[in-house]
DNA sequence: CAGCCGTACTACGACAATCGTAGTACGACT
DNA sequence: AGTCGTACTACGATTGTCGTAGTACGGCTG
């Protein structure tokens, strides 16, 4: 079985949580969920990886956080939150142009069982 | 200008080299001009990387290395070529599979401009 | 024949993202 | 009362890449 390596999804996992914040705010074991349930399956990002992307892109201003309770009734456990910023949202795009170059340029030098 | 980020081509330096490796035996000055070549431009490994990769590789027994002339009559500097081993075949060839599930997953957050 | 450019490396330390392991703590359900 | 799922935090290790530096040989040019 095939499987994604660290190295290789490096540098995309910040892409990817930005992909979902873009939507909306949301908080980490909630944008967990979210990329496997996007990826099918095929991609679960660590824990640890995850929360320590929040502080380094939080840092770089890429996003903000905010405390707030899961419901409007003020019930539950409070959750740590995050959105985008506009700084975050020029960074993601140009990760997605960064993408389109990297993949044109790796591809190159793949060869498909197929050709 | 967008670049290629360190980040992003982590993991793939060493499928790179051994594309170029696939062919025929080569040594890192070439190589990294083939890359170079291949890429048009875009893509140039950096020589420590390069380097440190064929340490890495060779400990690994992906490829092997052997000191030659550059010419049959013996003339020239003698360098440190490297050949691609059946072990490194089939690890190219697992990156390359890999490379396209990678290529599926992370397609799935980007967000082009034209569409 | 001196000097420089291109070739062909090696050494070393720093950095940064990821990962493994561990532990905490709350709420809901049984 | 205990377990499961949720929601994190802490910490140290690992690994590939990078910056900087230095060595050394051969070929060409002035």
């Amino acid at each position: 079985m095939v499987e994604i390596s660290s190295d290789v999804i490096r540098g995309y996992n910040d892409t990817m949580i930005l992909y979902i914040l873009m939507r909306e705010p949301s908080y980490g074991y909630n944008i967990s969920k979210e990329i496997k349930r996007i990826s099918d399956g095929k991609y679960a990002i660590k824990e640890t990886t995850l929360y320590s992307a929040f502080t380094r892109m939080e840092k770089n201003g890429y996003i903000e956080s905010f405390v707030a309770n899961p419901d409007p009734e003020g019930n539950g456990k409070k959750r740590t939150y995050y959105r985008i910023t506009n700084h975050g949202k020029e960074y993601y795009s140009n990760k997605c142009e960064e993408w389109d170059l990297t993949k044109e340029v790796v591809e190159l030098f793949i060869e498909d069982k197929g050709e």
